[in-house]
DNA sequence: ACTTATAAGCAGGCTTGCTTGTTTGTATTA
DNA sequence: TAATACAAACAAGCAAGCCTGCTTATAAGT
């Protein structure tokens, strides 16, 4: 009866060493970001990810060693979520008129979603542990410079050529990052930060020709 | 030789019983407020805490029973310190010429200082601990207030009145806030936020007299 | 092609150390 | 003398990592 020549559906399949390996990663990687998300990084412990992914702690210890070893791979994979997500809705971006004001938006989702409460988590807790802070560094940086370079190729070309267009990036960046990180403990209320003034304060200083003015 | 016959040295003391605990209250709360700031808040323990204090355990039990009225008064120390700085600074401000870069340097240095840094641990902390939560809210929403009006008194009346005064002063917060931020791991960089340009473009934002502006 | 040997992935119990909170006893103040 | 502040030993619980044994896949040998 149940004795098909091929094994294919009542048997789990046959997968390669490497799928399984890839498989318990993902799941466990994944489990990590929730648990993060859930409940921070103080409530993460292997016990729980092990739970929360459905697997056996001697799967998740044969593939992470050491706890450690789970929190970088766990760094690893947020950051690339979080680059990729962004990197996905720029592409999405119609060329409409008011373009700058739609960067904006686009930048303010990525800075506001749980991603960036997950890898807030990460970020608070590198400042204390060496060894994660050693990890995520490097993803902070290119984090960083990604979203300026992605937000001085969508500003185009007659933007980006202004003398202080860099300075106001980085200004646009610091302030989302404020405005995200106001809405950590109230994540209700919707929108305290107002993208409309940011992005008219970004025009009048890109129409700026002084690469520099002293304040009144 | 030392036997003076008022025991005023070489003895204890003799300390009245809200005088005792007051002191030992404050060195539990100073020491919680250090292991914060150099662990973070999943190394705070209160065993660490007791030995950083210079306390025993028992004294620590007496005064905090739990871990949670410990950390939820170590909320209240750390909020107090930090709302009082920003006040006692502000009361050395001189009435100059350039009030307004005065007073962004004064609530950045406020904001980028290692009391922002132990803030920050119980504010992200407080993301997934409903209790810390509950701790932590009000406090903020009296820091936010507090350093809100106090940006109107030292903007000085002309600069309060004008009608997006407000909008200005939450942006220049989110702002710092998100400066700060990016030097939670990189505190050896200096200035990644401009004090200068943020200044300018708040005084071109007040220069403005209708309330609201379309973006170009 | 089939069997077998070796390795890789996996499951769960176990130990050690740490954290928290209780309890019991002592010193200091009222 | 009663209450408050303090000290320290103790118990329960949990987290991290280790270990033994089992299943599945890959490689080698015939």
């Amino acid at each position: 009866m149940t004795s098909s020549p091929l094994p294919s559906q009542d048997r789990p399949a046959r997968r390669t060493q490497a799928e399984r390996s890839a498989a318990t990663q993902a799941r466990v990687l994944e489990a990590a970001a929730e648990v993060l998300l859930e409940s921070g990084y103080s409530g993460l412990t292997t016990t729980r990810v092990a739970q929360r992914a459905g697997v056996s702690r001697g799967a998740q210890l044969h593939q992470y060693p050491t706890k450690e070893a789970l929190v970088v791979a766990a760094v690893d994979h947020v950051a690339r979520c979080w680059g990729e997500a962004l990197r996905v809705q720029a592409g999405t971006l119609p060329a409409g008129d008011d373009r700058l004001l739609r960067v904006h938006e686009l930048l303010w989702s990525a800075l506001s979603g749980p991603l960036f409460l997950t890898a807030l988590e990460l970020w608070v807790a590198g400042r204390t542990d060496p060894v994660l802070r050693e990890a995520v560094l490097p993803f902070e940086r290119s984090f960083v410079r990604g979203a300026r370079s992605l937000m001085f190729e969508m500003y185009g070309p007659e933007l980006a050529a202004r003398p202080r267009c860099r300075e106001a990036i980085d200004l646009v960046m610091h302030t989302m990052r404020g405005g995200a990180l106001a809405l950590v403990l109230r994540p209700e209320r919707p929108a305290l930060l107002d993208l409309r003034l940011l992005t008219d304060l970004v025009v009048r200083l890109l129409e700026d020709e002084q690469p520099a003015a002293q304040s009144a």
